[in-house]
DNA sequence: GTATATACCTCGGACCGCAAGGTATGGGAA
DNA sequence: TTCCCATACCTTGCGGTCCGAGGTATATAC
């Protein structure tokens, strides 16, 4: 039982890499360093998440992908389907919930 | 790969449970129902959660526990020991953390 | 020509949550 | 009085998510 938390940030990958397609489309190894970047390390999954991930999101429909080579080099880039979008504002929702109801118990008078 | 986003939740529960029993003695079937009742069944951990749960964080000295008596059924009463405080202060302020970069990127312009 | 960054991938171990099951007792309803 | 429900404790097996470590290959920079 190390002094590590990790397990609270349990799903919120999926969120993330959902959230950063819906806005435009990205490869795997770019969205692993968006993910970093933008939440300023505090989330950082590795290829090891991201790329099984995005294996099983394409696979339930709630992704798509196109190969294309750029510079020489060969990515796989995804999108977010109309099903990929629903699931992203459900989780959102449901982050939001989460927030409401964990604040509830940690700053209760 | 289911409708379901349990897996936002990770980790809370022990969140929940440090951070109820900072504020009183508790038994573990009044937890289970606590934390339900708390954040409106958004979350809402069972029994196999919570026990297994307080029996690592005992061992782990963060919980000390006492037997008591009432009403001809035994229970056994949880409490917060100084190592406990630390962690539940760490998990809230990683919590914290979290809120802030997921809040970055669902929330960006 | 060799190291680094890019870009993809898989595997095994660990942790957490959950449903389902098991034990036992007290109190209230039939 | 008998039977069910709420109380109160517990464990086990499955599945989902994470992580680190490892594997492959190509382009660019030194």
């Amino acid at each position: 039982m190390a002094s590590d938390f990790s397990a609270l940030s349990s799903g919120l990958s999926e969120l993330m890499v959902l959230r950063l397609l819906q806005r435009q489309e990205m490869y795997g190894y770019e969205i692993v360093q968006a993910i970093a970047e933008r939440t300023a390390q505090v989330l950082s999954p590795g290829e090891g998440v991201v790329y099984p991930l995005l294996h099983a999101l394409e696979k339930s429909g709630a992704l798509k992908s196109r190969r294309k080579t750029v510079g020489g080099r060969s990515r796989i880039y995804y999108s977010l389907t109309a099903r990929g979008a629903k699931r992203l504002a459900a989780m959102a929702d449901h982050w939001s919930a989460l927030n409401g109801a964990v604040g509830m118990v940690l700053h209760a008078v």
